[in-house]
Parts: C-alpha cells; structure tokens; sequence
DNA sequence: GACGGTCAATCTGTATGCAGCTTAGCTGGT
DNA sequence: ACCAGCTAAGCTGCATACAGATTGACCGTC
C-alpha cells in the first residue's frame, strides 16, 4: 500500500480534523499564511487543501477577507441528517466488506474508553472516540461511491453534533455507550446490515438532541 | 442571486462538461500551462481548478506525468450506478421542489430535439439533450445533500454512459425519447416521486447497456 | 461628542520562477 | 540488430512576489 499521502491531502485532512472536533469551531479564521507556517509549507498547498473541501460548505473564502469556518444553517443540518438517515441502512446492503477481528477489537477498546467517558466526561475524548467509531463503520462499507458520501455528510454533521457533547455532557455517553454495545454485538453476528440500521436508529437520535438543543428557533 | 463565479469555477465546470461529452475522453492529458493559455489566465486557477474534482477519480495527477483523464474502472462504475440506483427513489421523498412551467417547457423542447436524433443520430447531440434532463431532474432536488450526490455520481457515470451513444447509436436515442414521454408525463402529474422513480428505472436500463456492451468481460 | 472620509494593515487571488520527477529518444557498445 | 545507459525535454509541486479587495482605526470636521 503506498501511504504517501501529499502534503495537500495531509493538510486537508487535519483541517477537516480539526473542524469537526471543534478545535477550529465556526467563527475561526483559517489564515492561509498562518496554516503555512504551522506545517512548513508555502501558502499554495494550504490554499489547495482549503479549496478543495470548500464543497463540503463548511469553510467559506471571500476575496480580501478570509477563509471562515462556517456553522452549517439549520436547515442544511436537516438535509444533511435527512440524508444521513437514508444512506445508513445501504451500509448493509451495498456489497459490505467483512468483518474482522480487527473491527471486533477496535470496538471493544473504544466501548471500554466510552465507559471510562461515562464516569468523568470530557467533550474533547468524546468526540474522538466517535470519530474512530465512524472510521470502523465506513471501513465496513464496500461501496466507494456509498462510503464517500458517508464521509462527506459525516463531516457536513460533525461540527454541530459534537457541539452536544458540550452542552449536554454525561447523556450522550450514555447514548455512545448504547451505541457501542449493540455495534458490538452486530459484529459479534457478522451482520454489517444490523450495524446499518443501529446507525440509523442512533443518527435518529442524535438528530432529535440536537433539533431540541442547537436548533430550536427557526 | 450572483453569478459570480470564480474563473476556478468557470474552468472547473468547463473541465467537467468536456470529460461527460468525451471531448477530452479517457487517456487525455489535461495540460496546465495548455488550458491556462485557453482561459487567459496562469496556471495557477487551472491547477486549482483540477485539484478540486480530484475527488471524483476522473482525472489522475501523477508528479512529473501531468493529469489524464481516467475512465473508471468496471467495479468502480457498477458501485456508481449501485448508488445512483438508491438515489433515485429518494429524489420524490426527500423535499422535492415544486414543478413549474420552464420545467414542462424545457422538458418539451429536449423531447422535441431527442425525437429530431431519432431520425437522425448525432453522438454530440446526444450527450448534449441527456445532460440538459439531468440538469432539469437535479432542479427539482429540493435536498442540497442529495442534489449534490446525484450530480457528483452523474459525472462519474457519464464518461461511461455516453460511449453508448457512439457504439449504439438509434437504440439509445429510442430509450431517450421513451424518458422524457414518462418524465413529460409526470411532470404534468406535478409528482416529482414519480421522476424518481422513472430515474431509477432508466438507470437500471442505462446500467444494463453499459454492461452488454461495455464492461464485458471481467 | 458624533459622524464621515481616508489610510494603512491584512488577507486572498493570480502570476511567475525554480526545483524535482518522469519519460521518450538518442547514443554507444556488444 | 539489440540493449543499457544517458540526456534532454516537458510536466507537475512548491515557493515567492505582486495586485486587488476589504476592514478597522484614526483623524478632521461639524
């Protein structure tokens, strides 16, 4: 496997990072001069990472201004979990990759780390802990075209979800938890069309929280 | 609304259109300085310009070689109509827009050119009427989410697709015609639904051409 | 004190120069 | 005739310089 990633694809990576665990939250100015100097670059690879994930509407450049991270509205939230909650059930059905001891293992470490999360919460480890939850997932899902997608709106959601892990704290652990014991045991069955559905019954949720504490109002 | 598109987006456009109208098909080089001479402009929105539909695998940038134009392969393709398969239904349920007149126009006048190519057949025509419906099909996606996937897998399954309009000529332009009967038809029905599904049906036979007389083989 | 205008600081957009990589074609030896 | 090696041309990747846009602060005036 050749894992030479180019420094555009490396810096956009860590800028999606960062966005979706909050560490650049919307408001941010992303500086093109101040990004270079962070990763010893010139300004043109970091101004080819910013561009070339400007589609996924969460950064927005404006000549003489900035590249500003953007808070998705509230009705492109919707759409995106209205999306959200019809590509998870495909996670089974369109030629699922296997499972294996691998997933199996990861799963139990991160429920492990959720337990942990459930007694001392700290948004920034929850957080984590669901991103390399999505990582499992995606990694079982054998369609290309089906497993950017869930990338792309996973990433579109991030940045708002995550903001629950702040404002409500212990009741998504619980919720993570929940999560990971029934991924657990769909891996357990091998059943990657069981894990689609429980994602779809968690991004349900995960969409009812954050309609009755991030998006009430309009 | 503003129309001010950048000249990185003009050229991206421009770069899309050619490779779905096999006007740079698989195996063209896609020249920076070549096109910055074309656009008036440096190489540097070019590259920009191609940097950002990297994502969609249609065009390989290799260090020292330059970008060429890549036809996906026939596993990559069938995971393409796979999902375009799936998104189609959805076109109807997930908050559809309202039809107007300039649709039921516009679907009268590609039925009208779709009937002069059945009489006589012209590959350019062709491509030029499909898009034309696919571009009246995505207005009616009320969901950004979607609308964005389905032109995204429309790209990557164009390339392929219109190569039937070179290799089979009449038959495609019968199928076409069929298209937008039904379409004409359901737009009159105001049911956007029923588009979705007329989609999902074309596509499947759309997907069937392609893989009698395409991807034949392994 | 409040307001309008101007200027400077700062950021992005674009052009250009250079280094590194790849490959086609030539050349010399066998 | 064939093959290995080399060279030169051409392309992309990155750095840098400059032009254009925007904003906030400062200053003068009413």
């Amino acid at each position: 496997m050749q894992d030479d990633k180019s420094i555009v694809e490396i810096i956009q990576d860590e800028i999606l990072r960062r966005i979706c665990f909050l560490e650049t939250p919307p408001g941010t100015q992303l500086k093109e001069a101040e990004l270079a100097g962070e990763f010893n670059v010139s300004r043109t690879p970091v101004r080819d990472a910013i561009s070339r994930i400007s589609h996924l509407g969460l950064v927005e450049t404006r000549n003489g201004v900035g590249s500003v991270v953007m808070a998705l509205s509230p009705e492109a939230i919707r759409q995106v979990y209205a999306m959200r909650l019809e590509l998870a059930p495909l996670i089974g059905t369109m030629s699922p990759r296997t499972i294996t001891d691998e997933h199996r293992r990861l799963c139990d470490e991160l429920l492990e780390a959720a337990l942990v999360l459930h007694g001392a919460f700290d948004p920034g480890r929850y957080i984590e802990i669901n991103h390399r939850l999505h990582g499992l997932i995606a990694d079982l899902i054998g369609n290309q075209s089906l497993r950017a997608f869930w990338w792309q709106t996973y990433y579109q959601a991030a940045s708002t979800w995550h903001r629950l892990g702040h404002a409500l704290g212990a009741e998504v652990a619980e919720a993570l938890v929940s999560e990971l014991r029934e991924v657990g045991r769909a891996l357990d069955s091998g059943d990657v069309a069981a894990i689609g559905h429980i994602q779809r019954v968690h991004i349900g949720y995960g969409f009812a929280r954050i309609e009755r504490h991030i998006l009430t109002g309009p």
